[in-house]
DNA sequence: ATCTCTTGACTACTGTTGTAGACTCCGGTA
DNA sequence: TACCGGAGTCTACAACAGTAGTCAAGAGAT
């Protein structure tokens, strides 16, 4: 019922993940690559490949008889869309669960508080964003 | 491979929720209000149901003839791990992303950002939580 | 040119989730 | 008591993600 426009499980992001820090790369190596951490066969490292070239997020070039593949977009943009479809799917909209890890659970390092801290203070009280 | 703990469909989270603002609740009373918004089928919800329970995340009683389900925990919980999956999984253990939706796109309220103003206060560079 | 190893395409199986039909059973009412 | 409608269970199917085997084409080595 409810498509959901992000398509992305979490293996085929953290294949994402892999491809932008080594493209543009070829399956090969990739495979090469994952099997050490995974040890995933070859095949699946294609199979994950091809539905994401499918699924648009990744392109290929062909060179020297192989594909190099590259992420046709920034993860980093990437997980904007994913945070916002989490944020409204899963939390329903509301981010204090969020806040809630963030107290409770989050192991956060001194960068990531600073940047928190640095956060809460540009952030104002939004002069009620009246719609256009 | 990767077990996640938490294993929720969007559509058995959004069950999870109508329950628990209904619990204790039959799956009669809950087909069919869910079939004025959303249109599903009775044996949809009660399937729905079912999976859930034996999941673990409802629990029923009989009474009247009729099972009365009701959340065996909050979802205010089972979210604050939802959040955990999605940031060490989804994210890859970062927040940043979530820091950037926060700047970006969330549409805080006020008393969301006073919320996460004192959360920011709150934070201190943690004294290395030693493991027990 | 041939042989072998790599690549790539295709196919397939499994488990999960969303969805719902079919069938059964039980309790209340005629 | 016989029947009816709601309630519960069972089975099923499609989409999708994770996983990998098979087979054929290609590229390089001899």
């Amino acid at each position: 019922m409810a498509r959901r426009k992000t398509v992305l499980g979490r293996g085929e992001l953290e294949m994402l993940r892999i491809v932008e820090q080594r493209q543009p790369v070829t399956a090969g190596d990739l495979a090469r690559e994952v099997a050490q951490t995974t040890g995933q066969a070859r095949t699946t490292v294609s199979t994950v490949l091809e539905r994401l070239r499918r699924k648009g997020y990744l392109a290929r070039k062909r060179s020297q008889g192989r594909y190099h593949y590259s992420t046709r977009l920034p993860i980093r943009d990437l997980l904007a869309d994913l945070v916002d479809d989490f944020v409204e799917g899963t939390l329903g909209g509301s981010v204090s669960p969020f806040f809630a890890y963030l107290t409770d659970q989050a192991q956060l390092d001194e960068a990531q508080i600073r940047e928190l801290k640095q956060l809460a203070r540009q952030l104002k009280v939004k002069p009620e964003e009246r719609e256009p």
